[in-house]
DNA sequence: TTTAGCACTCTCGTTATTAGAGTGCTAACT
DNA sequence: AGTTAGCACTCTAATAACGAGAGTGCTAAA
């Protein structure tokens, strides 16, 4: 639906006086904020042909007006003209970044606490998850006569590890014996790839010494599995408590602790190119009807692989976070394409 | 100060009472819960005589008695007795921790995290700190042509790893150059003696090859830091939320998540022993002050090394509580003591 | 030393009342 | 036809008044 240019103009002020004030908006207050040249009484007719229209809301008969979710929505797809960050700014995010480690956990947790700075929401963000990715090396350290560290890096940069009991004593020949089966039958593979299927009738393979070279193997497969997993991270979850007006932030804390639900959404939204933003009741998850969730991909190497996102009221600067958002995926991409191929 | 037996028996009723309610508790409710062989205006006065000592408050002159912070003392020092977790709890827990990834961090993440579900608090650990604590492997995976993942491996268990950026290319020659180095300077000493003096002393001495390789020994040192500094982990956090009568939940969740102050505090309490509980303000640190934490360290190989610790309203219920933190850091310590020594 | 009895205190929920903000409508105006 | 001043009307939020109820401390008797 499109609306008169007078009656966007009142909208986007009613939206930005809202999310500035947490106030709902009266006629007369708009007035002075929105400059328009016309009375009160002409914004009155107007906001309540916008009510009738389903764009605001009103939490009672003598109140101002609030914007509806579908008031946001009309907001956020036409109305509001995106803030940018400050190029100084940008070049302070980059540096935060770059020397976060590296790897792509550190890389996004210190995005998270970037972005949560910034945005006073919570972050969340997935690790990346590439179908193709491969183990790229398997490193056994022994730690005592029979228990060792086992340590998986992926093609993706993705690390892991896991510490491995073995009945019999760890020496340098079953080490040995690991290490040859590894670079024969796993390095190269993907994760995916490493079936327990494929471990039993590899084990079965070394007659004598399968009993003690299983445990090894049981871990790798372990492994294996932990790095094809997308893991969801969060940050700034304590933001949630800053607005007072947010009816139960338990609930929503313990929906983002749970992980799956989110990690599930982006990965559905994948295809779709841009920013995401889910309103209010736009949400599938009951968790989130009261909230907006705004979520964005990053790319590595040109290809989708995680997501950050961003979680507030509903009453949030669209404007500035969505920018915000974006210019952390885009860096976050670029920082992992950069760090797997030069 | 020694109280009478029958002041002892009303005291720890108000207690255990409040514990369960969060309510004031009158002399009449006290009567029917506590079955003392007294009327209630006995009752009331030796209510009336505890108040005067400092045992107990008032919220108001008609109200109830709520435990004072004395009250709660005397009551954890002398009077609650301990349930201990059945057995089939623990062995429920014993197998959760044994199947955690068997890294510290991986260890303490589960063990707070069962710990939160147990005892409705927050629930902070810290990794281990072990002075003796020295570099057992160092590995340097490449994964570009000018940059490659380092990865580290204390004597304590303590897995760190960075991607590491070179300004020439990363050949076999400068990888082989680099192992060198390490296996003749750096495996075995303590991570505090890699010092950027140690690093650039090095350097110098390899002439043509420094400036190549010197990125690669900045990376080290880095992780030779992060192996040595003890990190706070941080479970539960919206169980905070529970607690309604809980004032601002967002400082002090704000509060753990910064840090230090409770590493500083644990390893400033190494000398105690046993369990600690401060209670409200007996907390240093403001934040605290309407909390109680208690707080026990684990021991690895027969040092203390580490800590968990619970963070609830003062109103909780120690007499659970204390057993449950107690076994939790007698398992972690015993399962990482494991880890590294058969 | 304990206890019954009682006057007293204070909170909390309810109700009544009021000031103020904001609306929608009508009628006049451009 | 669109705009605006004016005004009656509605609803909230703050304040006060009030009574019920819980709990106390004290006194006097057991």
């Amino acid at each position: 639906m499109q609306l008169s240019e007078r009656k966007e103009k009142i909208l986007a002020a009613i939206v930005e006086r809202y999310i500035a004030t947490g106030e709902p908006v009266g006629s007369k207050t708009l007035l002075e904020f929105s400059s328009l040249p016309v009375s009160s009484a002409t914004i009155r007719n107007e906001m309540a042909e916008l009510s009738r229209l389903g764009f605001l809301d009103q939490p009672h008969t003598s109140a101002g007006r609030i914007p509806s979710q579908l008031g946001y929505r009309y907001y956020v797809d036409r109305l509001m003209n995106r803030y940018e960050l400050p190029l100084q700014e940008k070049r302070l995010i980059e540096a935060r970044l770059s020397d976060a480690g590296g790897e792509p956990q550190q890389i996004l947790e210190q995005a998270g606490q970037v972005l949560a700075e910034l945005t006073n929401c919570a972050v969340v963000s997935t690790t990346p998850s590439d179908d193709n990715a491969v183990i790229r090396r398997v490193e056994l350290v022994p730690l005592g006569t029979h228990t060792a560290m086992m340590v998986m890096l992926s093609s993706s940069g993705i690390l892991k590890s896991r510490v491995c009991r073995t009945d019999s004593e760890l020496n340098l020949e079953l080490i040995e014996t690991f290490y040859n089966i590894v670079s024969k039958h796993f390095i190269g593979k993907s994760a995916s790839e490493v079936s327990i299927a494929l471990i039993q009738t590899l084990a079965l393979s070394l007659g004598s010494k399968s009993l003690a070279i299983s445990p090894l193997l049981v871990t790798l497969s372990d492994l294996a599995q932990l790095t094809e997993q997308t893991q969801l991270l969060l940050e700034g979850q304590s933001n949630l408590l800053n607005y007072t007006d947010y009816p139960n932030a338990y609930e929503l804390m313990e929906f983002l602790r749970r992980g799956e639900p989110l990690t599930n959404l982006f990965s559905g939204h994948k295809t779709e190119n841009d920013t995401n933003v889910l309103i209010g009741k736009e949400n599938f998850y009951r968790e989130l009807q009261d909230s907006s969730l705004i979520f964005s991909h990053y790319s590595v190497g040109g290809k989708d692989s995680g997501a950050l996102g961003l979680i507030g009221p509903t009453r949030i600067d669209y404007a500035r976070l969505i920018p915000s958002l974006k210019y952390l995926t885009e860096i976050v991409g670029s920082i992992m394409s950069d760090t797997l191929e030069d």
